[in-house]
DNA sequence: AGCACGCCGACT
DNA sequence: GTCGGCGTGCTC
């Protein structure tokens, strides 16, 4: 008997491949099953997606008109057991939602590195993980190190809500109010209740995942093994990847952390999934699939049967809205941990808005700021600085005729980096010297025009030369040392080990000021920090993206959360925000810490304005050597998909309910010569949003061949965009 | 995505 | 004369 398998094979969405191929077996095989299959001249790894008998008497060699032979399945992976039908379904919705291909998909989900290995190969990868389990259980239950604290009764009472309750949970905690710790013993909870139960936790940067990990290693590893936590992130090696997945695939590994992309770890007995930072851009994947983990993850936990818990001290303006109270239409259980844990259990900093049009134009740091952090240093205190910007300035420009560092590539000014005097483009790379003249005019006086995180570390050196570090007595310095500077960003962290090298300088009290942008912000510790302070972010309160305030508000919580977390040093910690606008309600709001008002106000503002979680969006975004190319894409596709599903039987009222806005350039017009330009499709019902996409993406297909879409590069369908 | 096929510049 | 650039095109 000839049986014919439909085979889901990764390939990108370009590719004009139907979303499953069609192979030949001698027999049926169970659906999830990894598969070798050929390809082309290739090989590659395949899942089996569902079992259909071939037709009777149909006969696989005679291709019929149109139809392409068969081939056969080259083989299964063998030692690998099949994929799970939530694991299997869960692809097909995000292919399905975000409008992709399963294919595309695929290629996100799972570690292309299977393809590459031989059976042979495989089997030693095998044997090896089941060898190391083996020696790690051995050895369990001999260290007692990772022992659990004490819990708050805020604590208590969020955990017994997870315990009794089905989520999804908000978990709506302050930085430092314990919420790792909830996160810990619910894990603790659901691996204790069942014997192969499976945790999923996810973080929203790679940075984050080494401190989160070695928490869990110290309190799971010594019951559960060696293998029992596993990682996935895109920093690590194929092989480690691959490690990871078998693990969490075969069921050893409990706990799986990771970044976005271990929302498609296998895990068979997944039990709990925890999205940490939920409200962080970075759970949005910008390219491929563009899927968000969070919102995968809570589908997720409803295939599985998994709970679903969302932490944040600034949530999501949707995740705020879904966890409204339940009779008002909420979704989400919201928990509140408003209290700092911790010894002595500080309060939040203090926050000052300094009004810079009060003070000395074109100050960086206005006198009352500095003379705040001359104290602090003075006391041996540290500060944290926040500039938005790497570099040393983000435009060169002449004064003369006006020239300015514009890159030849894209829409974006070339950046000053001092330090080895180049011109880059942080969006296409391109580099080259600083000119010693003017290109335009010749003339030899080029200046800078605004400041990056580089001059500002040049600056602050400047300004605290005179200040010496206290008790800091040496034979070089025999009245003390200077104050010590230091930069974090990415370019002072692009070597590996560089961040943590920085950290542990900090840790170690060896700065006194740390100058960086938003990556000082998310999740470290800095104990001995007790003044921080924003230099000028009101470029948020004049964004055109809507969610600017939001991510400003986050940002700004976060690195209060930075500050005084060490309470033996009694002093109050203080936040500065340098602004023009110090009335502002962002800041009213965030002298209170109080996100819920802020939230409320945004919420209405949305609901107003009809934007999201009221309205339901997508982005049609469009490349081209030119930008007439790309808008008349967009426009060809859109008026097509009007007149031909205006003939379509019961479509008026979807085509009623869904907006079409007109092709725009993108805010990055231009990148690597790439010419960019989108539209937005809006509509109040998600299910009218999702069909017409759906219907949409043949005729956006067929639009490309259109005569005025000469020099159409690609074009891509981004539903929940986070960037509008 | 891969990998082939295919048609034009500088090198063993 | 070949090696090699990356522009289209195909993969059950």
């Amino acid at each position: 008997m000839v049986v014919h398998i439909p085979v889901l094979v990764p390939t990108p969405a370009h590719a004009a491949i139907g979303p499953l191929l069609t192979y030949t077996a001698a027999d049926p095989l169970p659906p999830g099953s990894l598969v070798r299959v050929p390809l082309g001249s290739r090989e590659t790894v395949g899942i089996v997606w569902n079992v259909q008998p071939s037709p009777e008497g149909a006969n696989a060699d005679s291709p019929l008109l149109g139809t392409p032979a068969l081939r056969p399945i080259a083989g299964l992976l063998e030692g690998v057991a099949p994929l799970c039908p939530a694991w299997c379904q869960l692809l097909a919705f995000a292919a399905q939602y975000y409008q992709r291909s399963m294919g595309e998909v695929a290629i996100a989900a799972l570690p292309l590195q299977l393809r590459d290995l031989t059976t042979q190969q495989l089997a030693r990868r095998l044997a090896a993980n089941a060898k190391q389990i083996a020696k790690g259980s051995a050895q369990s239950g001999t260290q007692t190190d990772g022992a659990a604290p004490a819990l708050t009764p805020e604590q208590i009472t969020a955990l017994a809500r997870i315990q009794t309750g089905s989520g999804p949970f908000l978990l709506f905690g302050a930085t430092g109010s314990g919420k790792t710790e909830v996160y810990l013993q619910a894990a603790m909870r659901v691996l204790s209740e069942e014997p192969h139960a499976q945790v999923l936790v996810m973080v929203p940067e790679i940075n984050l995942t080494p401190q989160l990990e070695a928490r869990f290693r110290a309190r799971f590893e010594p019951q559960y093994g060696p293998s029992s936590v596993v990682s996935m992130h895109s920093g690590m090696s194929n092989p480690q990847r691959l490690r990871s997945w078998l693990a969490a695939h075969q069921g050893p590994a409990r706990i799986v952390l990771g970044t976005r992309m271990a929302v498609f770890a296998s895990m068979p007995r997944l039990r709990l999934i925890v999205v940490d930072e939920e409200h962080d851009p970075s759970y949005k994947s910008s390219e491929g699939a563009r899927y968000s983990a969070r919102d995968l993850a809570l589908y997720r936990g409803r295939l599985d049967g998994a709970k679903v818990i969302l932490g944040s001290a600034t949530p999501s303006l949707e995740t705020w809205y879904h966890s409204r109270e339940a009779a008002q239409g909420g979704r989400y259980e919201r928990l509140l941990m408003p209290s700092r844990v911790g010894q002595g259990a500080m309060a939040l900093p203090l926050l000052r808005r300094v009004d810079m049009t009060h003070q000395p134009k074109g100050a960086v740091f206005s006198p009352p700021l500095l003379e705040a952090m001359r104290q602090r240093i003075g006391r041996g205190e540290q500060c944290l600085v926040f500039i938005n910007r790497r570099g040393y300035a983000p435009v060169l420009r002449c004064d003369a005729c006006g020239w300015k560092s514009a890159c030849s590539h894209c829409s974006a000014f070339r950046v000053f980096h001092k330090i080895d005097r180049t011109l880059r483009c942080h969006h296409c790379g391109f580099t080259d010297k600083v000119p010693k003249a003017c290109p335009e005019c010749g003339n030899l006086d080029i200046g800078t025009q605004g400041r990056g995180t580089e001059q500002v570390e040049e600056h602050i050196a400047e300004l605290l030369a005179d200040l010496r570090r206290p008790g800091s007595q040496s034979p070089q310095y025999p009245d003390g040392e200077p104050v010590r500077v230091a930069r974090i960003d990415a370019d002072s962290t692009r070597l590996k080990g560089a961040l943590q090298a920085h950290m542990a300088a900090v840790h170690g009290g060896e700065v006194d000021v740390l100058v960086g942008t938003q990556m000082i912000a998310k999740g470290h510790d800095f104990r001995r920090v007790t003044l921080v302070a924003a230099i000028n972010p009101d470029g948020a309160l004049y964004s055109v993206d809507y969610r600017a305030p939001e991510r400003l508000f986050s940002l700004l919580m976060q690195a209060a959360g930075r500050a005084g977390r060490d309470a033996s040093l009694g002093a109050q910690s203080e936040v500065w925000i340098q602004t023009h606008q110090p009335a502002h309600p962002l800041y009213a709001a965030l002298k209170q810490y109080d996100y819920p008002a802020f939230a409320e106000s945004q919420l209405q503002e949305r609901q107003q304005a009809g934007m999201p979680p009221f309205s339901f969006q997508a982005l049609v975004r469009a490349e081209a050597r030119t930008q007439e190319a790309a808008q008349a894409f967009l426009v060809a596709a859109s008026a097509a998909a009007r007149s031909e599903m205006a003939a379509w039987d019961g479509w008026t009222e979807i085509l009623q309910a869904v907006f079409l806005y007109s092709a725009v350039p993108m805010g990055m017009q231009r990148v690597a010569n790439v010419e960019r330009a989108q539209m937005l499709v809006e509509s109040a019902n998600r299910g009218a949003l999702q069909k017409f996409l759906a219907a949409w993406q043949p005729i956006l297909h067929s639009s490309r061949k259109l005569p005025a879409c000469k020099g159409l590069i690609r074009w891509a369908i981004d539903v929940d965009p986070v960037l509008v």
